[in-house]
DNA sequence: ACACGATGTATCGCGCCGATATAATCACCT
DNA sequence: AGGTGATTATATCGGCGCGATACATCGTGT
């Protein structure tokens, strides 16, 4: 996921780690705030698939001053395993963290994929509400205050979400009209 | 957090791995499905740790035909260490997963330690919800349609969440005057 | 008779986090 | 000129929890 992210970021522009870490962290910080201790390692774990490179020297000899930041650019072979990360999204995808993730590349993410991420999160909420009904209407068994406090509260905000999701598909099916 | 789970339920009564975890499942599933992959590495730390016992095997030579099953009980140290993470509830005790857990033994948690969570954990969600304000509001820098609406439904939900932590926390105010 | 789902314990590799170390640069105050 | 602290920047380490997987037994339905 955090790979997803990254290669999403490089689509942009080159950037070196504390760079991506400040982008992702302005972009999504307060729903997942990837840490350092991830960073660095995900990086070196990219660099060696071959997914992204250094780019050359040259530029932070001419600004020297600037030392020993290491920037990365997309290879090829990166664009291409972004494309087939979005293509294969799957039920991982709908998961709360991964969902908000994706929702920050979706404009660079095809229609069709959109709706299939869109979907399957609502399906997944869908799902979550209703264990929740379920368990808030199951009689017998005597359930905690707070617990069945923490339950309500769940079950409204899953609702908020579907009515949500609702919305932003029926605005992604109009646009998918208009052409 | 997965041992302080463990510990909590534990108070309830003697029980082995998979009870454990199909209880957790119906109390906090909807929030934090730990699994067996960190069950049963967890039980032993705990067991090596001297938190835990396992019971006698009489009972299990008893009822044969039911094998294999291991059923563990709190020691006093065990009962002691949940206390303590109790006492030292600290700034990662507000964070969304451990929130959730920690209330899900509220009635096992004195009172004024479940006063500190709250009052912690509306801080967090506050904080949370600044930040979304913020960006939000920034002008200038365009941003994403996704991502704004991504935060705008942050935001919302933050703002429902702090005001039912509000009244969770009168609810203590007054029960605590009561008496 | 057989298959299937629930019960039950267990391991393995991996992703990610929090804590920590290190060091240069910058802004500010005195 | 010099000190102090925040910011920029890279990196490692131990540990937790997950998903996949394996294996064996039991109850139930067909």
């Amino acid at each position: 996921m955090f790979e997803f992210a990254l290669l999403g970021l490089l689509h942009e522009a080159p950037m070196h780690g504390y760079e991506l870490r400040k982008r992702l962290h302005d972009l999504l910080g307060a729903f997942r705030a990837f840490s350092y201790g991830s960073l660095y390692p995900t990086l070196r774990r990219l660099q060696r698939a071959g997914l992204i490179v250094e780019e050359g020297p040259e530029e932070s000899a001419l600004s020297w001053g600037r030392r020993a930041r290491k920037v990365y650019k997309l290879t090829p072979d990166g664009k291409e395993r972004f494309a087939d990360l979005l293509a294969n999204a799957g039920p991982q995808t709908w998961d709360d963290d991964s969902f908000g993730v994706h929702l920050a590349f979706f404009s660079r993410t095809p229609a069709d994929v959109r709706m299939r991420i869109l979907e399957g999160r609502r399906r997944c909420v869908e799902e979550r509400r209703e264990g929740l009904r379920e368990r808030l209407t199951r009689t017998g068994e005597q359930i905690d205050r707070y617990t069945r406090e923490l339950h309500s509260q769940g079950l409204e905000s899953t609702e908020r979400e579907v009515r949500w999701l609702n919305e932003l598909i029926a605005h992604e099916k109009s646009e998918q009209d208009e052409q």
